[in-house]
DNA sequence: CCCCAGCCCTGGCGGC
DNA sequence: TGCCGCCAGGGCTGGG
């Protein structure tokens, strides 16, 4: 299950092995992972077909590849074309040598000119098709600043426009967020996961990142006090940089990264998953106490109920 | 503004 | 052994 930092080892991935390279073909296997494409897989190969790869972009769990793409005007003002991508629950992007065997999920096959030294095809594999790939035309950003990491110019894809900042961007500004938790009437946990407040915090993530901050996901967002929002987005931040040094984090198998090696990490998650095992750190001041299991949202919510206590009905 | 249910989808797994 | 139903996940839509 990718999450930011799975994504931003494929954007690097992508930046290195992709970038400065023309698509010389593109063949759509599974429509499905084009639905969201406007204008049908058709269109989608066209549109892709001799295009420049000038560039690898991401803000939250979106990523795109800029475009230059031959016949449009040369790169100036005019903002241009990308290809995004959503890896949604199991997509990958991985270079392979076109004599490769095809994946048995294989949905997308990009041909790129011939670099020396790199594999020639760039292919898009996804098991559960929750994700997927588009053209899409590249918007200002309102706010003038670079529209993610990976590029300086203040241009968005038109569908990310509205995805706030992530955690890992420079121009992330934590102050502002908390001004917006204060006003809202919500929770936590919620908000966490809200991708127009703040961009690229998972399920996974943000369990994590509750249990290091020792906070309740189901706190009123407007009880909070700027120190404890500060704490809790620099866990947050925290837990995910962790991530990426590590190389991306997963315990999906069917997560890897571009160049085809897994990203699973074998690091213990301190709350995800571990309903009735002990929590770690009130094993270390010398109590045991159990993670807990939590209903929420149609998913779980892992949390200690000594070092992160339910807060009083209001 | 906020919340929730439902949908997209596959395959692993538990239960019978 | 096989079949069925449940579950996992992010993002989006549409309705309350």
């Amino acid at each position: 299950m990718p999450e930011l930092p799975e994504v931003e080892v494929v954007r690097s991935g992508l930046e290195r092995w992709a970038v400065g390279r023309r698509i010389t073909d593109a063949r759509v296997l599974d429509t499905r992972s084009v639905r969201r494409h406007d204008g049908g897989a058709g269109h989608f190969e066209q549109a892709l077909d001799g295009a420049l790869i000038s560039g690898a972009v991401r803000r939250g769990k979106y990523l795109w590849l800029l475009l230059d793409t031959p016949g449009s005007d040369a790169p100036g003002p005019f903002p241009g074309t990308a290809l995004l991508a959503h890896l949604g629950m199991s997509g990958q992007l991985l270079m392979e040598d076109p004599s490769a065997t095809d994946e048995k999920h294989l949905k997308v096959r990009l041909s790129l000119s011939p670099s020396p030294g790199k594999p020639d095809e760039l292919r898009f594999v996804d098991q559960r098709i929750f994700g997927g790939l588009s053209v899409t035309s590249m918007v200002p950003t309102l706010d003038g600043l670079p529209g993610g990491l990976g590029s300086e110019a203040p241009l968005l894809p038109q569908e990310v426009s509205g995805i706030a900042r992530d955690l890992l961007d420079p121009h992330f500004d934590p102050d502002a967020v908390h001004d917006v938790l204060h006003r809202r009437k919500s929770t936590v946990k919620r908000s966490l996961l809200d991708q127009n407040l703040l961009s690229g915090v998972g399920n996974i993530y943000a369990d994590e990142a509750l249990w290091a901050a020792r906070l309740h996901g189901e706190r009123p967002t407007n009880t909070l006090r700027r120190p404890e929002t500060l704490r809790l987005l620099e866990a947050a931040r925290d837990v995910m940089e962790r991530a990426l040094a590590a190389g991306g984090t997963s315990f999906d198998s069917l997560y890897v990264n571009v160049n085809g090696a897994s990203g699973y990490f074998s690091r213990s998650l301190n709350a995800y998953g571990r309903e009735g095992e002990p929590c770690l750190r009130c094993a270390a001041e010398g109590r045991q106490t159990l993670i807990r299991r939590a209903s929420f949202m149609n998913r779980s919510s892992y949390f200690c109920p000594k070092c992160q206590p339910v807060p009083r009905k209001r």
